[in-house]
DNA sequence: ACCAATTAAATGTATATACATATTTTGTCT
DNA sequence: AGACAAAATATGTATATACATTTAATTGGT
């Protein structure tokens, strides 16, 4: 078996260089700090794309979440279960949306520990009103054509054990 | 020009499973969400792998920076712009080792505004404990081949723009 | 030398994460 | 039914991030 890689056409400034590291133990242990550091790089942009729209990319992530099942609501613990950040808090991002309007939060009739959240028409306008700019956004963001950025998918998919 | 693509011999939970979405628009807008959803698959880990030790990943990472220029000295903006997260906040961070004992900071001779912080011989033996295991710890973390995972630092590389 | 602009660090405040604990409700076993 | 375990949510607290503002020291121009 034979494998060809992607060839790198220019090449942006590397992880060692953008750190001043002056090399990695082997790629595994730059692996990690690539993934910390890309991350900051992503989520640093997302904070000034959001930030006009009076909201966080974690609060934009449940309310997706919610148009998903809509008009179904959602149990805080379904919300918790699909967030990109399994440890953040469900119960306070729902709060936090619930004083913006853009959901609402009722007692579940069928098991009174439940509370079912739905996304508001505000809500949901907002979510329109977002939706290109973040596509765009999100393509912009990544320096990668389509062949790359597909094969980023799967070795991510598959790096998580 | 051709392009093979690694073979993957076996699939992880795919991102869409994980999170239960059924599809993505296109995969930059997948990768948009793999990224922060393997940032979070790595740092819950970190997190646990560093609290036994009364430290925190971010503050492992100060005390990477500050041993690679021991014994010189680093100052606090000199750290901030080495680290991982450039909106840290690395005055803190050093406030926080300082209490423990890793790191000491005194005034600079040549320009008092500034402030230098070395890594204690505390910190020092600190990070040689560490060192195995977190260096064992980021090669189980991540579930990909050698070539695989050179190819994931490739891309990271070079998308960020 | 003087003043304005810049720089380095610290601080204030809001949000979010990490994790332990508490509260209420439900399910199960006897 | 009563007791106890489990589940869903909320809350408490420490840490960290994001970003604006403050304070002190230095630099550069005149």
């Amino acid at each position: 078996m034979y494998t060809h890689y992607i060839q790198l056409t220019y090449m942006s400034m590397k992880l060692e260089d953008a750190i001043q590291q002056k090399a990695f133990k082997d790629p595994y242990n730059k692996a990690v700090v690539n993934i910390l550091y890309t991350h900051s790089y992503l989520v640093t942009r997302q904070n000034r794309l959001f930030k006009p729209h009076d909201i966080s990319p974690e609060q934009y992530n449940v309310l997706r979440i919610l148009r998903g099942q809509d008009p179904k609501p959602t149990t805080v613990s379904s919300i918790q279960e699909r967030m990109l950040n399994k440890m953040s808090n469900a119960s306070r991002l729902v709060e936090k949306l619930k004083q913006k309007g853009l959901v609402e939060r009722k007692e579940c009739p069928s098991d009174r520990r439940q509370v079912d959240v739905s996304i508001t028409s505000k809500g949901l306008e907002l979510l329109e009103l977002l939706e290109e700019e973040i596509s765009q956004f999100n393509h912009q963001v990544i320096g990668l054509t389509q062949e790359e950025v597909e094969q980023l998918n799967l070795l991510l998919d598959k790096m998580r054990v």
